[in-house]
RNA sequence: GGAGAGGUGGCCGAGUGGCUUAAGGCAGCGGUUUGCUAAACCGCCGUACGGUUGUAAAGCUGUACCGCGAGUUCAAAUCUCGCCCUCUCCGCCA
């Protein structure tokens, strides 16, 4: 969410900015319910004020035994319009409020412009893809093999979307979330396990809610939502309160499952472990002093690179474009990994600046030792998103004897240096 | 799930309808005194939203805020109703 304030002194840029990331919004309809919600303030205040010193009057009349009956008469009718101008006031800030929820952030200025993902630019890649002189198979067919992953069995006891991973499978599943972890661990984020459920005003803090409640699975019984990311819980965190300068910046990784209903998304992407309605990942979060965010966001970037640099798999950074960036970022970098079997880019991680628009929505702020509370800065980032790298080590990684060979970073976390038919 | 107790500023804590502009204390900030430290004394000490002065920093001013939301009243921290949360005990349980 963006301050009214902000929207009204920078008119055309938060329009501009609102055009590029392709969101259509009446910021002329803002601006009016904000101009009628100040005179009515205005109005109501004064009504207000002279309220409160006629109920002083009538105190001191009645302490000295006199009369006030004509006050009390006269501010009866106070009352009642006093009443009925706190409801439209009321009606009006909540109208302003929900159109205040569909302006989208600025995109920085740093940002390409463009309206496609084709628009996006690389502005680095890592690493080389595998050459082979045999055929690379894609990872479904070198899980399926060796036994690692088994999608109808978790399509029986849950759906399409919720694969069962056995054996070397699951061991892999495991020691990525520990290397993620623990490398996280060495680069200054404290370690989060925060609920995999969350209440509505959680979901509405980091922006799930209202515009995404149907990508969410719902637990309508207990009003709890299945989070899509550990960004929600782990932003939540500081929901409503006020940080000390000098604590900042925080730093939070945190792992959890991710559940994701992927509403209105079929096609070729669904293969394999692609697209999945549960998937586990490890996310880094940060809260950080406005003046350094954008050094703040090449900082994760770089974290993130780093366990990509580690597992030694071949990867490109895009830099998004205005029109492919989202509604809440400023600006927002993809990491991309090879994929050698599907032959194919694949999203594990996209790190984003959302500046205060997170902060402002749920109201967390800092405070150094003078001045006034301000808004902090929120920043996130995969740490990475592991389905995606696991058929990324799948197929990279594959023989043409059929194994499997373990990235030597995840060796030791791992146990096993070679996956073979069970 | 059942019964009871409670929720007041950064923290502790008083406050049963109008001298409350939320007492008092602690912590914090500024100052006075003082070889230094400590103590003592004086002052400051919330957030949000308006209005207004100012280039600005900031100042002045109004309104709201005592868990949340409704209600009663000229007037609510205080009375009424609903909800939420915390603690204690009981029940169930990994």
């Amino acid at each position: 969410m963006l301050d009214i304030k902000f929207i009204r002194e920078n008119l055309e840029v938060v329009k501009a900015g609102a055009a590029q990331k392709r969101f259509e919004v009446d910021l002329d309809l803002i601006v009016n319910l904000d101009d009628e919600r100040r005179g009515l303030i205005k109005e109501v205040e004064e009504l207000k004020a002279r309220r409160n010193k006629a109920s002083d009057e009538v105190a001191k009349l009645k302490k000295a035994g006199q009369n006030a009956d004509a006050t009390i008469t006269e501010m009866r009718s106070v009352g009642d319009q006093i009443k009925s101008m706190d409801d439209r006031l009321k009606s009006l800030e909540q109208q302003l409020q929900k159109a205040l929820l569909t302006v989208p952030n600025v995109p920085h200025p740093s940002t390409p412009e463009g309206s496609t993902p084709a628009e996006n630019v690389s502005i680095a890649s890592w690493g080389e893809a595998p050459k082979t002189d045999f055929k690379l198979k894609p990872h479904w067919e070198i899980a399926e093999k060796l036994k690692l992953i088994d999608f109808a069995t978790g399509t029986k006891i849950a759906g399409s979307g919720f694969p069962v991973y056995i054996g070397a499978g699951a061991r892999l599943q495991r020691a990525l979330i520990n290397f993620f972890l623990e490398e996280g661990r060495n680069r200054g984020y404290t370690e989060v396990m925060p609920p995999i459920v969350v209440n509505a005003e959680s979901a509405t803090g980091t922006g799930q809610l209202p515009d995404k409640e149907d990508q969410m699975y719902v637990v309508t019984r207990d009003e709890f939502y299945l989070i899509p990311t550990a960004e929600v819980p782990v932003t939540n965190m500081h929901r409503e309160s006020v940080i000390k300068a000098e604590q900042l910046p925080i730093k939070y990784c945190a792992y959890t499952p991710c559940f994701r209903r992927e509403a209105g998304s079929y096609g070729k992407d669904v293969r394999g472990l692609n697209r999945l309605h549960q998937f586990d990942k490890v996310e880094l979060i940060k809260f950080v002093h406005p003046e350094t965010s954008y050094e703040e966001l090449e900082s994760l970037r770089s974290d993130a690179e780093h366990l990509l640099q580690l597992l030694k798999l071949p990867y490109r950074v895009l830099l998004m474009c205005r029109g492919d960036m989202g509604f809440t970022q400023t600006k927002k970098y993809d990491l991309e990994v090879w994929s050698a079997g599907q032959e194919r880019w694949l999203e594990v991680s996209s790190c984003s600046n959302f500046e205060a628009f997170q902060a402002r929505r749920m109201n967390i702020k800092f405070k150094d030792g003078s001045g006034k509370p301000e808004f902090l800065h929120t920043l996130n980032g995969s740490g990475l998103a592991l389905p995606r790298i696991v058929s990324a080590i799948l197929e990279n990684y594959q023989t043409d004897e059929g194994t499997v060979l373990v990235p030597s970073a995840l060796r030791s976390y791992m146990g096993m240096d070679v996956i073979k038919s069970a």
